[in-house]
DNA sequence: TTAAAGAATTGAACAAGTTCAACTTTTTAT
DNA sequence: ATAAAAAGTTGAACTTGTTCAATTCTTTAA
């Protein structure tokens, strides 16, 4: 298994080599071009993966058609989308490359019969999902007390590897805002 | 156990009755009187709570001093700072209850126990977690593309039961408005 | 390498939401 | 039952962010 996934693995639980080696054979090295979808709405999500390289943009549209970014996925991120994932239903979400990158994917199947056999991998995603839900408040909470323009500056700061990659466009549809508006933020 | 949270946890996972028994013991019923705090901002968390009736606010206090409402936890919620729970840090939320409720607590160093002799506490936890993460990011969403008058309907539509015991103060500030402006939307 | 498409910038008019202050209504504590 | 405190309402002036349209800069594809 890539010393990426292991490190980033062992961020949340304590695992043995041995147990590593288990699950290794079930992560399968992918590319994906730039421009190419993951995922697609309407799909119905049947991995999740790993980020190695490159960076994925995850989205969804809204009535109006303007396009929602949920989060980016860089090196050392997983990409999932939890609500198709776990009921198999039609996916309102877009994974789309951003750069030519390489992911580690793990099937549906496999990840589930891992969860039956294997208590710690119960665990290694019961510790993530803790962890991205405090995330997610905060998150939204930043929504609500910060301007937009602190949001910007707070996410500059916080994931500068990310802003370097992405268009502004995406990054204003992160934050919220109209790409016009991001435009007049950063001239101040 | 209480019948509420048999069927609460029947609706994440498969669990015996059997297995139920074995956590029961865990969760110890408590009274929390109306306007009282079960968690203070300072503290350290080592409780969970489901709730089995009246009604708690989560909330946290920014910069200037206004609160953000995080959620709303009524009969059939669970309460959870996963943060301070996980990481075993000073909270930076409150839970108040906003009426006499009762509740039932499990000890964070029983649940932690249980984590490693029940692999299906693990499952129940993880299975919660990744749902609650999905209505999160929905609701993150949400804040993007509709209107304060729009999340409001939402709000209202979807949890009349809460909506009929919270102030609009504090409504306000789960929907990200002040209050002022919550009037207006409701005039109209 | 050039044409076309997409991304970024700018300004002017506009809409959504805030602030502050004054006032009314409801709730709470005694 | 009453006084005090908290919650809700309203209006006017203000700020933040949107919309639309025109223009420029950058990237992409043939």
């Amino acid at each position: 298994m890539d010393k990426l996934l292991i490190d980033n693995i062992r961020k949340h639980i304590s695992i043995s080599d041995d147990e590593l080696d288990q699950l290794s054979p079930y992560f399968q090295s992918t590319s994906v071009d730039k421009k190419k979808f993951l995922l697609q709405q309407g799909d119905i999500c049947r991995f999740e993966g790993f980020v190695l390289d490159g960076c994925f943009r995850i989205f969804s549209y809204d009535q109006k058609g303007n396009d929602n970014t949920l989060y980016f996925a860089a090196k050392d991120w997983w990409l999932m989308d939890n609500d198709s994932f776990l009921n198999q239903l039609p996916s309102e979400l877009n994974m789309q490359a951003l750069e030519d990158s390489t992911v580690l994917l793990i099937k549906r199947d496999d990840k589930m019969m891992l969860y039956e056999k294997m208590p710690i991998v119960e665990k290694l995603f019961r510790v993530m999902s803790q962890k991205a839900l405090v995330a997610w408040q905060r998150r939204l909470i930043r929504n609500h007390c910060e301007t937009a323009k602190e949001r910007y500056t707070h996410f500059i700061q916080t994931y500068p590897d990310i802003a370097s990659k992405i268009k502004d466009k995406q990054l204003a549809s992160y934050l919220g805002i109209r790409h016009e508006f991001l435009s007049k933020i950063k001239k101040q």
